[in-house]
Parts: C-alpha cells; structure tokens; sequence
DNA sequence: GCAAGGTC
C-alpha cells in the first residue's frame, strides 16, 4: 500500500483537515520535535487503498541572512550588503524542522502540499519539498508532488481540493524568495549605516538601534504625517446663529457657520428681532444601523485598541492563549463570512445557560436571522467563541476581549438597529433652521454590544407644518476650529490595511517595533505621538529621497514581485533590478545624510558636548568624554573618534594605568557588585592589537608578552566551567578583593581574602596550572607559623585549599584533571599559553 | 544590534 504523507502550514490546520479527510476516523501522535502531530488512517489514494500521514510545518521552515562576515556590523561596508552572499537558515533551530519532516517522510512514495493558499504557503511547499527530497524520490515529479487548492475549510471544499490535486506554482514561491533577499538587503543595509552614522555622532539618542524598514518606515510615517498636519494648523474663527425656542431647543442652522464676521452679523441681524418660528416641513424616515459582519485579525485589532484599550500585540497574544485553550476560534484570519454549513446555533446554544450571555443568546435563537455575508478569503472561519468561558477563568483583559468576542458574534446574529429619524425645518425671517429627532424602534444589535447603544435625542414637543413656535434666545455665537488630534492606533491600522503595509500577523510587529525603538509612544485613547527622534528621522527621508518613507513604495515593489509570481518576467531579472534601484537609493542616502544630520542636530546633543571628562585618549593625551547612554562611549573630541565600551556595567578609570601599545588610559570594567570583571583598553577594545585577540576584548584575552595585565602575565589555567576560557587572576578590585574570573564565561572564583598581594609566578603545577603567590600581613595571615608569604597551586596545595571560595567547583576540576590534562594541554588555546622564548620574535608575529 | 514573513 503507497505511504502518501500531507503536510499544512501549522499544527492546528492539520489536526482539522485530517479529521476531515478521515471523516474523524484518524490517530494522532506528537512528533519528536514537540510541536507537531501526525495524524494516520487508511483510505484511497488515485483510485487504490493507501495510507495517510498528515502533519505540519510551523510557518516558514527557513528564514534568510547573510553569511559569514556579513553578518558583523564591523566587518563589511553596509553598502556590501547589496551584492553579499545569503543564504538559507533554519527559521527556529530548536523545532528541527527539516529532520522532522525528513523522518516522517520515509517510507512516503507521495507527498501531498496543504500549505496555505497565498504566496507565503507557495514558498513553504518548496521549503518542504526540499526538506523531504532525501526521503522521497523524484520530489519535483508532476506524479509525485501534488498540491492542495482550497478555499474555506469545509468539508465539502477539503474533499473537492483532495480529489481536484493540481502542482505547487513555484513563480509564486519565487516571488517570496525576492521580498525576502529584498527586505534582508535593503532593510539592514539602511539600518546599520544610520545607526552607526548618528550613534556616533550625538549622545543622547534615546535609541541602541535606528532601524529601517519597508514596513516600519512607513508605518512611522503616517503617525508623522498627522504631527504635521497638527503642526501646520491654524486656528480659524467662525461665527454661527444659534436659535433657541420653547420649550427648551437649540436649533441647527441650515447653513452651519461662516468664516466672515461681517456677514454673520448680517444673518445675526435677520433673525434676532423675530419672535416665532414658523414650522414649514416635518419629514420622517426609518434608518437603520447596519449589525457587523463576522470578526476578522484586523478588526478584532482595530476594536480591541479603540474600543477596549488593549494594544494589537497584546491583544493577539491575549487571543492565541483563549485559541489555545479553546475558547475562540483560530483568530488569525481575513474572512468575514461564515462557512455555509457553520453550525452558529450550535455555538449559541453553548451560551443560554450563561448569567452573561444566557438571555440574550435564547433572544437571538428564538428570532434567528442570517448574518451578512462578507469576504471569503479561503483562509480560516472567522472569529467565533467556541465554548462558554467562566469570568473566573481569566485576567481582566483576557476576559474583556472574550467578552467583546462574544457580544460580537452574537451581535453578527441579531437584527440591525432601527429608529425613526424625524426633521423638522423652521423659517425664521427667511432663514432656515432645523431640529433633529430620532426614536429607538429596535434595539437589534446593540442590545448585546451595548457599548454601540443608541444615545436618544427624541423631542419632547412633536410639530406640525404651520405650527409658530415662540423663540427665547437669539446668539450670535463665536468657535474656532481644532486641530485633528493624534493618530490613534485603530486608526493608523486601517491605514496599513489600505495601503497593503504588512498583514494581519505582521501589522502588530510593526506598531510594536516603532514603539520599541522609540519612534513614537503610545498616549491615553491609544493614540500614537511621534517622538523627536521619529520626526527628525521621516523629515530627513523626505529631505533626501521622499520614495524611503512613502506608503506606496511597498505596493511598487509588490507589484514588481508580482511579475515573478504570474510567471511574466524572470526571477533573477527583478530581484536584481529592485536590488539595483535600492542600491542607488542607498548610495544616494549616504552621500546627502548632511541632510538629514542637520535636523539631528537641532535636536539631540553631539558627543563632544554630552559626557563627562573620563580618561585620556592614547593619541592626543586629552580627557575623552564618557557617554553612559546606551551604547556606553567614549568620544575623543579632539579626534573625532568614539569608543564602544562593554554593554552594561559601568567602566571606571584603571589606577591611571596605560596600555603599552597606545597610551590609552587602561578602564576596569565591572557588571556590579560580586559580578564580572576585567581591566581593558578602550583602543584594544575596538581595534584588537592581535590576530588572534578579538574584538570587544578586555586585557584578559590580550597576548601581550609582557604587559602585566595581559592573559598572558595573569592566565591561570583553563576554566572550571567552560570549554575555551582561561582563569585569569583579576586585580582590578584588588587588595579589598581578589579573584579569578574566566575570561569566556561567568565563572568567578574568589581567591586569598585580606591578602596584600597576590600574583602569578612563571613556573607550573604538575596539574598544567600555574603557580601563585600570596602574601599577607602578619596580623591576617592564614599560614601556620606566622608565615606571611606561600607560593603554591590554588588547585592542589593543601594550604590554599581554604582559601579558595569555590570549593565544590574546584573539586570538581580536580576530578576531572587527570582526564582533561592531555587533552588540555595539546591545544594551544587552552590553560596559559606558554611565554616564548624569543618574546620580541613572538610579538613582532602578533601586530596585525 | 539589522527586514518581513510565517507560527508555537
């Protein structure tokens, strides 16, 4: 019997296809790799018995990157960016995706592709064609590669997909690789050279990162927008007439206000001397207000942030953890209609015994009406409840979006709201005014979303054509018009909608990530307010290339990327013009950044001026400034030159010692108190000395021969804890407090407390470290005898055993030295490299 | 330390 194994785009979708496909008569088991299940039964395949497998991927099996040197912000040119080799990588190692897939496949002679039908889905196909070739043969062979086509996830449409196989369309999932090699270049490329250009320039940038992108920038963008618009606003007097009558009413004039005093007045004027109103018309109608089409991501998103106050990051997190417990139904979707054969009594019914919900939903069954049809986008079923949650079951947030879930979808089964709308017109010396007056007939809807309820203004007088009403006031009344008010998130939502910015999983990331980077914060009403840093950055894109920020450039390049998809022009022929076009726009946005730099100017402060006077620079001898914002710097500014310190921790000036190499002024650095710590030159720290010292190096890596605070005056041995790192004695606190800290990882060992001096001897203990001396005073001294000084191994001599804080660790070594010692010694980076003979020969072979 | 797109 052929294996024929079928593959979707994520665990649940299996789980509901399979049981569909089986009809229910299917076996499930967890995959090794913790995430996916493989659900088995018997049936027929092209007309003989064969045996299913149905499994998932997890989104993309691989994401894109760059290789090697590509991936250092110092190593490359961002400009290099454009033309650097990428490659594939594994999108989350720790699902071993290819070797799960791989091993279901075996002994599979068919594989069958249910990935999502977009262009994402069509990409993660050839993802997991490729990831099962090695099982299955003849992987790109027409009879045995099929792909599934459907459209809603119905029973009917599952079937008709599963006997109408038709192939994966590799120009679609050609078009993704595009956007992928696309966005990577273009988007670290401008990245990294704006970082690394205003990070070195100002100090007191409230960012670590000033990123770019073709989602995010323009999404920033439309949030500047609207602080422009409030900017550029200027306040306008207008004047209306506002009529009061009896009983009390406050009259709508027909030709609202006007901008020109003088002619209000002369309006004012026809009308303040009148006494009656004379009713000339009574109009009435139904209106109604249409109940909501069935909840999709984004206006789920768009509710949840207006409405509820809750953010769409978090309330998608909110919805995955209510999807995973099964309360909601799966709540990343587009799809505002329900499937035809959707059981929507079924899901009310669940509801009637509520105290919530319970009256509302046996209403709603006792006058059942079809709900709207919206869009299919043969994704998944809109959002639904799938069971009655207890209000005890859940955080407040939690509970108000099920709440919210909730009133809506029955607020999809209700009738529309009706009232009567009524409108009286009045003449008064000629000039028309008009009164208002709307009467609820039916709740519908908004009986369960009651935060929509009807406000009534019906009059307590009804008028009849003919009627002369008394007026009690006349007033000539003077407004200004008001600025918009900042973008709320519900609204800059439907504007990534509409411009295809992202998509409904994407469009929280990015609200979040400009938030994150400090580009804009988020005010009361979830409104979002750029900060200095997010205007100067869009007013600078639209001094040098206003294309960078503009909605539209994303929707140019999908249209580009749409040529491969519908096969019309060849891959590499677009991706390498688009890269191209960017690749000028970069150059173009490198060469004219003075532009933009002159409004950071205006704004944050340069680093010469911000920072304190530290500690002298090697070059010119003068104090560099310390700048302790994040990322930690020292700038020269004598020499226009800035020094990245190490993250975190603060780095103090270093007994006024200096480097041999350069004259810089020697820092300790220190993650706290009891943490990390070591001595470290902040040239060296930046421009290693040595080829085999790297960068962001303390002098406890540094192979300097002689220098007293190098690896190779204080190493000790090889480290307790990890493969590669060396024990290095560190004085830095010293005498208060001395010890050896690894110069890999974070294993400190606290060494001869109260001892004066301390220091590492040339000779070796036969265990492969090297001897120590320790001297103390005579009145703390540990030695027997009134010793004060004692040379010996802080590993084997008895004598410092008590000496040494880590005992359990150290033993530990012990036990493992007799094993290790072989081995540790062979390799040259492991345990104190040895001091050559021929120190100058050895030191002239080092210098790069 | 970078993008955007899937999804866990």
């Amino acid at each position: 019997m052929p294996n024929v194994l079928m593959v979707a785009e994520k665990p649940s979708l299996a789980a509901s296809l399979a049981n569909i496909l089986s009809n229910g008569k299917s076996s499930s088991r967890k995959g090794f790799n913790g995430a996916c299940s493989i659900h088995e039964w018997t049936g027929s395949f092209r007309n003989q018995p064969a045996k299913f497998k149905f499994t998932s991927v997890c989104g993309h099996i691989n994401g894109l990157d760059f290789t090697g040197k590509y991936n250092s912000w110092d190593r490359c040119d961002p400009c290099d960016l454009f033309g650097a080799p990428t490659e594939k990588k594994e999108a989350t190692p720790k699902l071993k995706m290819p070797a799960f897939l791989s091993s279901e496949a075996r002994g599979c002679e068919y594989l069958v592709l249910w990935l999502d039908c977009d262009k994402e889905g069509e990409n993660i196909c050839f993802e997991v064609m490729d990831a099962v070739s090695d099982q299955i043969r003849n992987i790109r062979s027409p009879s045995v590669t099929y792909r599934a086509r459907f459209s809603a996830i119905t029973d009917k449409d599952i079937k008709h997909a599963m006997n109408n196989l038709v192939q994966p369309n590799e120009n679609e999932a050609r078009s993704v690789d595009a956007r992928q090699e696309l966005d990577l270049r273009v988007g670290c490329a401008f990245t990294r050279f704006q970082t690394k250009f205003f990070q070195g320039k100002y100090g007191d940038l409230d960012s670590s990162l000033i990123s770019f992108g073709p989602c995010q920038t323009p999404t920033l963008g439309f949030c500047v927008q609207r602080h422009d618009e409030i900017q550029q606003f200027k306040p306008e007097s207008f004047w209306y007439v506002q009529v009061t009558i009896e009983p009390e009413l406050k009259l709508d004039w027909q030709r609202v206000r006007i901008f020109e005093k003088e002619i209000a007045m002369i309006f004012y004027n026809i009308v303040k001397d009148q006494r009656e109103a004379v009713v000339e018309q009574v109009t009435s109608k139904d209106s109604f207000k249409s109940r909501p089409l069935a909840l999709n991501t984004v206006e789920l998103m768009r509710c949840a942030s207006a409405g509820l106050g809750i953010g769409p990051h978090t309330a998608m997190q909110i919805a995955e953890k209510l999807y995973t417990q099964g309360y909601i139904s799966y709540p990343r979707t587009e799809t505002t209609t329900y499937p035809a054969n959707f059981d929507l009594r079924g899901v009310l019914k669940q509801f009637e015994r509520s105290s919530d919900y319970g009256e509302d939903a046996r209403n709603i069954l006792n006058d059942f009406v079809t709900p709207r049809k919206g869009t299919d986008c043969g994704d998944h079923p809109p959002i639904t409840p799938m069971k009655l949650a207890h209000s005890s079951d859940f955080d407040s947030d939690t509970r108000r979006l099920y709440d919210f879930i909730v009133r809506h979808f029955m607020g999809t089964l209700s009738r529309d709201l009706k009232y009567k709308s009524t409108t009286t017109t009045f003449n008064i010396n000629g000039e028309t005014f008009t009164a208002t007056s709307n009467v609820l007939i039916d709740a519908g809807y908004t009986k369960v979303m009651t935060w929509q309820a009807f406000g009534k203004n019906e009059l307590a007088t009804l008028f009849q054509v003919g009627d002369r009403v008394k007026m009690k006031e006349v007033k000539l009344i003077e407004s200004q018009t008001g600025p918009p008010s900042y973008l709320t998130e519900s609204d800059l939502i439907s504007l990534m909608e509409k411009h295809g910015i992202g998509t409904d999983a994407s469009i929280p990331v990015h609200i979040n990530n400009i938030t994150q980077r400090n580009y804009v914060t988020i005010e009361s009403g979830r409104k979002l307010k750029p900060t200095t840093l997010g205007i100067v950055l869009v007013h600078g894109y639209q001094k040098i290339d206003p294309e960078l920020v503009l909605p539209t450039m994303r929707s140019a390049v999908e249209k580009q990327l749409n040529l491969i998809a519908h096969g019309t022009a060849d891959f590499r022929a677009v991706t390498k013009h688009a890269i191209e076009i960017f690749r000028l726009k970069f150059l173009y946005f490198v060469k004219n950044i003075a532009n933009m730099d002159s409004l950071f100017e205006v704004s944050f402060s340069s680093l010469a001026e911000s920072g304190k006077a530290h500690s002298r620079c090697g070059k010119c001898r003068r104090y560099m400034k310390y700048i302790q914002q994040k990322p930690a710097r020292l700038h020269c500014s004598h020499c226009d030159e800035t020094y990245v310190l190490p993250i975190g921790g603060i780095a103090r000036v270093y007994r006024e010692l200096k480097c041999p190499l350069d004259d810089f002024e020697l820092l300790a650095w220190s993650s706290g108190n009891k943490g990390r710590s070591f001595p470290f030159c902040p040239y060296c720290y930046n421009n290693p000395p040595f080829n085999d010292m790297s960068r962001a190096s303390g002098c406890n890596n540094c192979t300097h021969p002689t220098c007293q605070h190098s690896l190779i005056s204080l190493g000790v041995s090889s480290c307790i804890e990890c493969e590669k790192g060396v024990l290095v004695l560190d004085c830095t606190s010293s005498p208060k407090n001395w010890k050896l800290g690894c110069n890999s990882c974070d294993c400190i060992i606290n060494i001869f407390d109260d001892a004066v001096k301390v220091s590492v001897e040339e000779d070796t203990c036969e265990c492969g470290s090297q001897l120590m001396t320790a001297v103390y005073k005579q009145e703390k001294t540990p030695f027997p005898d009134g010793i004060t000084e004692k040379k010996g191994c802080v590993f084997c001599s008895s004598e410092f055993a008590p000496l040494i804080e880590k005992h359990k660790a150290v033993e530990n070594r012990r036990l493992n030295s007799s094993r290790g010692r072989g081995r540790g010694r062979g390799r040259s980076h492991r345990g104190r490299p040895k001091v050559p003979k021929d120190k100058m020969s050895q030191l002239a072979a080092y210098f790069v």
